[in-house]
RNA sequence: GGGUGUGUAGCUCAGGUGGUUAGAGCGUACGCCUGAUAAGCGUAAGGUCGGAGGUUCGAGUCCUCCCACACCCA
């Protein structure tokens, strides 16, 4: 430049825009909170809804305990991207957050304090105790109000749902009376784990496992009969040989195995007495053994005969003291002959047993036998184990194999023969006489093969680290399986059979939540709905005394006494049911009080939860016209949970899902794909998300990630979100540049503009559909995903580099209007489609243009789009147009690495286009601009040799040539008639623009 | 231990019904520009598609087994 040249720089429309590059989320976060307050965002859409389709998702409740951390923010983000796409796309979209307030952990904090204090959970009077609760969880549920939105989640704040508050308390005793008049409630038994120390049922959550020293007894079963299944001799194939072949082997196996003994080990001796049954493994191998000779002190005769696992009969022998040789095999067992075995309990006949013992006990196969350890066979108690219990919960026997043998203290009833009175653990904990006289007993009739101790890891009590048993314990069910008769049929007479048709009825996202769900209610057992527990909604009916669960009348059913406890809910929550007199109160005058036995276990937590749609859906006025959400949204693990336990709730009280749509996220892992701890010191917890890089960014995260699947967070993670944020948000920025002091004035037709413009507003098109569809199917990956490479591909590596000449150098031309039109429409929908990931950062976009005090993208829609935007004639054209400036740009980087040219305006190549239409199509665009040249010569002679082609693109040769002419100083272009103008240096068009 | 699901470049993700040298963006390296400047443009490197078998003329895509991780259950 000529030391006399001016500078042209201050005449040019440069980008001109206070909004930072940078944004310091952290710092400025809280101010559009604030701001969204005072203008009060949600409730003003909600009064100026008018006649918008409603949109509901349900909030699934948190627990109201303990800080935030990434699984929830995950959570609620989704759902606030749901609830604001859905707003933005045109609905009334309605979000009540709520939170679980009942229920254990709850319990457990505030049993924790008591302790601190020394004060015993018993001798405080339930109503306080239910107070403190209340209390706490209140607590927490401010604290997570104020961090929830702190993540920017938009929503009825002001007025959550509680599963606590008073009408929800109601809703909850409400619904269950449902089940209690409907006939599907009743009450059942079932082995759970209980400390006969507190004398009270445990969750898995309040034991802990210390090693113990048991008891280990080898227990000796007769064999008292032997039949193989009838099919095998009436084959009418068979020949007699084969049949009398047969009926030998059969009488043979029958000789060998008729008095041998079938050998079980345990390491609780004293549930011997509750024994019902034994079962073997199908799969192994077992054989009969005799013993030929023994030591002095044994429990083995010579002559006896035993059945066991073969993998496991050697050291059973050990332990019966038998040394090598003094046993043999005799035969194999085949799993066949196992099946036809009768068997014996060892105390059967036994004089003083008055017959408890005689039955046959039950013999078969069972998946949960295991050859690693014992003998091969387990004896079932099903009273105390989970796994016989299941076993013959399946059989339909359960009515044959409970047993109410042990008393809550952990003591034998005093009725039963031998042992009764006798303890399985004293008042402190430590071991009891049961065993001991169990043992005893099985020496004295000869029922015992060995015994031992040994040391295994054994559940214990959290509270009075006393070890726990399992016990059958009286429980309230609601059957499945039985028909519900409340008239609702449409989908089915039983809770099963409704589920199971509601589960079709509704969409699942992502597609395989359905077949978990519905695999999971195939197979469920009755709902166990009651605890012994106190904080919580009571199972609200009364028994009669005395009476049998299988009397007709053993429960009360009267509409009368319901209505007053409801009532009496309503206006003092369940606190109700625990104030003196409240039994008297409810049963009122029609009933005598001391005939009928008030009940006190609480409602299963998720009896609570799978109320919610009653209580928020149903009743509010905020709720829906049907009682029905658009959707439920969470977490994989509430198949489970939430879904599972709202679809049984809703579909034993109305008939039908709670849901239209159900969609899931998965699990949040660390940068590896582990699971977050504490200890392994991988855990990202929001809070340090948002201080370190804003809300937006972990918004971002979300967006960024396939929430169908588990998704990783880690620092690195974190970073290349934020890398993709600021390359976005200068995007916008460029944007708010070009967009100075643009007035409606300057607006064009689109039939006005260049085509390139035009191409702009196509793509528009194209992406308005591809992000309406992909919000309306919850895809906020692929929606942010093509918006982000729109704004990198199209727009700033394409559109804005080349626009920028006419935006810059342009006076007032009618192709720079045209161009800052674009760029209007532009702004607004791509503030509108991103404003409901990026809620802060849209804002300020938006604000940078549209100040105000009552300003706000979140007031917006999502603007429709002219049908006349989409032209694929054009797009086809252009994107050939798009082919041939690829070629050029490479060929102009060969001489810019080569160091020919810096700038690509220092060209003007030679294309030449061997291929007719695309020629022609060339010669309608201005190719120098697009490819950012000085000049460029389009022509169809055949290309020269020496031409730069790709090879992705035919028909395309590019010839370098510089530039002639000077550069002019304005625009920088390389052009002819520099310096021929009045203003020094310049080129025409910038001499015009100047004036 | 059982059931379900996931596994494609450093990162986030695309890859209808099996068919040419497996794609994109970000990041990285290098170059350009210095009028989006702690920015913008371009080019390049980078993948045994978790592993091993099998079906097929041909498999990231279908089948079997295995491995890792996660969730639910026992």
């Amino acid at each position: 430049m000529c030391a006399d040249t001016p500078d042209y720089k201050d005449t040019l429309n440069l980008p001109k825009t206070d909004f930072p590059m940078r944004a310091g989320l952290p710092k400025r976060e809280p101010g559009w909170l604030e701001r969204w307050n005072e203008i009060g965002v949600y409730d003003r859409l909600r009064e100026e809804a008018g006649d918008r389709p409603p949109f509901t998702l349900h909030d699934g409740p948190p627990y109201a305990n303990g800080h935030l951390h990434i699984g929830h923010a995950l959570n609620k983000t989704i759902k606030d991207m749901i609830v604001r796409s859905h707003q933005m796309m045109g609905h009334d979209a309605r979000y009540i957050p709520g939170w679980d307030c009942h229920g254990l952990p709850i319990e457990w904090k505030i049993e924790e304090q008591y302790r601190k204090k020394g004060k015993n959970k018993d001798e405080v009077p339930v109503i306080d105790f239910r107070q403190e609760c209340r209390s706490f969880a209140e607590g927490w549920i401010g604290v997570q109000r104020d961090e929830f939105k702190r993540l920017g989640i938009t929503g009825n704040w002001a007025d959550p749902y509680l599963t606590m508050d008073f009408h929800a308390e109601r809703v909850i005793a409400e619904e269950f009376q449902k089940f209690l008049m409907n006939g599907t409630l009743y009450q059942g038994s079932k082995p759970v784990m209980w400390s006969p120390v507190e004398e009270t049922a445990l969750a898995e959550a309040e034991v802990e496992y210390h090693d113990k020293e048991s008891f280990t007894i080898w227990v000796k079963f007769p064999v008292t009969e032997f039949r193989l299944p009838e099919a095998d001799v009436s084959d009418e194939e068979m020949s007699d040989e084969e049949r009398e072949g047969i009926a030998a082997a059969k009488a043979e196996a029958r000789d060998a195995l008729v008095g041998a003994k079938v050998v079980i080990w345990t390491t609780t001796p004293w549930t011997i007495p509750s024994n019902k049954a034994v079962v073997f493994g199908e799969s192994f191998s077992y054989g009969l053994y005799e013993v030929t000779g023994t030591p002095e002190e044994c429990w083995a005769n010579v002559g006896e005969r035993f059945i066991l696992a073969d993998k496991l009969a050697a050291q059973t022998f050990a332990k019966a003291r038998l040394e090598e040789g003094q046993w043999r095999r005799v035969r194999d067992v085949t799993s066949a002959q196992l099946a036809g075995l009768t068997l014996q309990h060892p105390l059967a006949g036994v004089e003083g047993a008055n017959g408890e013992w005689d039955d046959a006990r039950d013999f078969r196969a069972a998946d949960f036998v295991t050859d690693e350890e014992g003998t091969g066979f387990v004896h079932c108690a099903p009273s105390h184990g989970m796994e016989e219990y299941e076993l013959y919960r399946g059989l339909g026997m359960l009515d044959r194999v409970i047993t109410y043998n042990v008393m809550d203290d952990g003591s034998f009833r005093e009725d039963l023969p031998f042992f009764g009175g006798t303890r399985i653990l004293k008042a402190n904990g430590k071991e009891g006489d049961a065993n001991k006289a169990v043992i005893d007993k099985l020496v004295e009739v000869g029922g015992l093969l060995a015994r031992g101790k040994i040391k295994h890891s054994y559940p214990h009590s959290w509270r009075s680290k006393a070890p726990v048993i399992f016990r059958n314990t009286p429980q309230w069910f609601a059957a499945i399986d039985r028909p519900v008769g409340d008239g609702q049929d449409q989908n089915g007479k039983t809770i099963r059979e409704r589920a199971l048709t509601c589960i079709d009825q509704v969409k699942w996202t992502p597609k395989t939540g359905r077949n978990r769900l519905h695999s999971m209610m195939e197979g469920r057992p009755d709902w166990v709905l009651s605890r012994q527990r106190a904080w919580g909604v009571p199972l609200t009916c009364f028994v009669k005394k005395g009476a049998r669960p299988t009397e007709p009348d053993f429960l009360l059913r009267d509409e009368k006494v319901n209505a007053r406890i409801l009532e009496a809910f309503e206006a003092e929550g369940a606190d109700a049911w625990y104030k003196d007199g409240a039994k008297e109160r409810f049963l009122g005058n029609d009933y005598d009080a001391s005939e009928w036995v008030q009940v006190f276990d609480i409602l299963d937590v998720w009896f609570d939860s799978g109320s919610t749609h009653a209580f928020v859906l149903r009743d509010r006025p905020d709720g829906t016209k049907d009682g029905i959400a658009d959707v439920y949204m969470e977490g994989t693990d509430q198949h489970r949970g939430w879904f599972h336990s709202s679809l049984l709730q809703s579909v034993g009280t109305t008939g039908r899902a709670p849901y239209r749509n159900v969609v899931t996220h998965g699990f949040t892992l660390d940068e590896k794909g582990n699971k977050m701890s504490k200890s392994l010191g991988n855990t990202i917890v929001p809070e340090e998300v948002v201080k370190q890089y804003g809300a937006d960014i972990l918004r971002l995260w979300v967006a960024q990630a396939d929430y169908t699947a588990d998704q990783r967070i880690g620092p690195e993670i974190l970073k290349g979100t934020a890398d993709s944020y600021r390359r976005l948000r200068n995007t916008l920025r460029f944007m708010l540049g070009a967009l100075a002091h643009f007035e409606e004035g300057d607006r064009v037709a689109r039939e006005e503009m260049p085509e390139l413009e035009q191409w702009v507003l196509h793509r528009l098109a194209e992406l308005d559909e591809v992000v309406r569809e992909g919000y309306r199917a919850f895809d906020f990956q692929h929606v942010f995903q093509q918006v982000f490479q729109f704004c990198t591909v199209d727009l700033s590596a394409y559109y804005f580099d080349i626009r920028k000449d006419a935006l810059y150098c342009d006076g007032d031309t009618e192709r720079r209007r045209a161009a800052r039109t674009v760029m209007d429409l532009l702004f607004h929908r791509l503030t509108t489609w991103l404003a409901p990931v990026l809620v802060f950062t849209m804002e300020e976009v938006w604000l940078e243009r549209f100040p105000g005090e009552q300003s706000s993208i979140h007031l917006q829609d999502m603007p429709e789009t002219p049908a006349d935007w989409r032209d694929p004639a054009l797009s086809e054209k252009w994107q050939m147009v798009r082919r041939a400036r690829r070629a050029v740009t490479a060929a102009l980087e060969v001489q810019r690495s080569e160091k020919v040219i810096g700038a690509s305006l220092e060209a003007a190549p030679v294309v030449h286009v061997e291929d007719e239409a695309m020629l022609a199509a060339l010669k309608t665009v201005n190719f120098a601009d697009l490819c950012i040249t000085s000049d460029i010569s389009l022509t169809g002679d055949p290309a020269p040799q020496e031409a730069f082609r790709l090879p992705e693109v035919e028909n395309v040769g590019v010839v370098f040539e510089r530039a002639e002419g000077q550069k002019c100083q304005r625009c920088w272009k390389i052009l002819p008639d520099v310096g021929t103008h009045s203003h020094p240096d310049t080129c025409a068009r910038c001499d015009e623009a100047l004036g």
